[in-house]
DNA sequence: ATTAAAAACGAACGATCGTGCTTTTTTGAC
DNA sequence: GTCAAAAAAGCACGATCGTTCGTTTTTAAT
């Protein structure tokens, strides 16, 4: 890997970590290379825009967290199990120090909601694809242990909402313990086969 | 009531609006003069700071929402039928035209939960606020008509959760339904007294 | 070691940011 | 109608925004 991708790597990762702080809007060329110690128009030249560094690091961040989420859950046999293991490492994602401000998916998603533009819908297809993947696991969980009369899609939606409220729980009124009281009530969200 | 409060009130009122499309910390002095025909250094003097102007319009969204949203849901008998209304009224007031980027409660809520300041407490104690209300009105219908084994602070949570999710539904991925099938998973929540 | 390519830099650009000051216009009480 | 007070405007400031360009430094293949 040549010099040149090393350093767009260290670039975006620093961006990520300041994006979950500030959001992805208030990311500026000029506080990010001053924070890595390097200079405005070098690390412009690795990306020829704004908007193209905010896409590298939306794509940064759905790679980050489908290898940090989703896939340690997938070793996990299919089930109620793994489905479950999918929002304990949601949860524990949301609460790393790695991300000092928190969940960036969720915050990118209130940001851009109503911001129409290339960014919004990459951010758009990032929460579609995941809730579509929370669907087929529960889905899946459901020809093993999980009750056959939920609604999947609507399990879905429920489980983004717990893992939404208990974002703001932690971050916005600092309650440690958000996390732990959102896997009770995920715990009762799925309800086992009988 | 002097000019210089009736125009106040038609600044907070559009930087309200363009705050729901582009958030509280999108807004510019300078933009909002513009979108309302008037000096930038005329449009200031009301405020005196942006951090001011940002302050009046939290304080201005906590009392549309309070008249919207609960206060007439408090015209109906406490009881299951009041908290369901109350999640009606949101739920109305998050497609509502008038706000054409969507709830501007829940974008503020992502967007300050990790920037430190004024603002950040505003909007804590906002959704805190909330928080408890929907809380206290669960535990009003639990002596009337709803099931007394239901936690409600977990309810609320659960509730603040459900609209989050359809938030984005709605918003995000461009759902016109995402109100409706949100409203049946309330129901779902709200278990009667057996 | 040579050398062309890649990477980083420094300086500057026009625009816009929030904010201060001074002047002009408008308001509302007498 | 007068006149002080309030409101709005005009102008400019230092700072920072994203971006461009020409130069210098570093890399990596020969």
């Amino acid at each position: 890997m040549s010099k040149g991708s090393r350093t767009r790597d260290k670039i975006v990762e620093a961006a990520l970590r300041e994006a979950s702080l500030i959001g992805l809007e208030g990311l500026t060329i000029g506080g990010l290379s001053a924070s890595m110690a390097m200079s405005k128009s070098g690390l412009f030249a690795h990306f020829g825009s704004k908007e193209a560094l905010q896409q590298a690091v939306i794509d940064r961040l759905v790679g980050d967290f489908t290898e940090t989420v989703a896939a340690p859950a997938l070793e996990i046999p299919p089930g109620r199990a793994r489905l479950r293991a999918v929002m304990e490492n949601w949860i524990a994602w949301s609460a790393a120090p790695e991300r000092p401000g928190g969940c960036s998916m969720a915050a990118a998603a209130f940001e851009y909601d109503a911001k129409p533009g290339e960014i919004r819908d990459a951010v758009a297809k990032m929460f579609a694809d995941w809730r579509r993947f929370l669907a087929d696991c529960a889905r899946e969980a459901q020809r093993i242990d999980l009750d056959p009369a939920l609604d999947p899609e609507r399990l879905a939606s429920d489980l983004l909402g717990v893992y939404f409220s208990q974002h703001l729980e932690r971050w916005l009124l600092n309650e440690p313990d958000a996390g732990a009281r959102a896997l009770e009530r995920i715990d009762a969200l799925l309800i086992p086969k009988a």
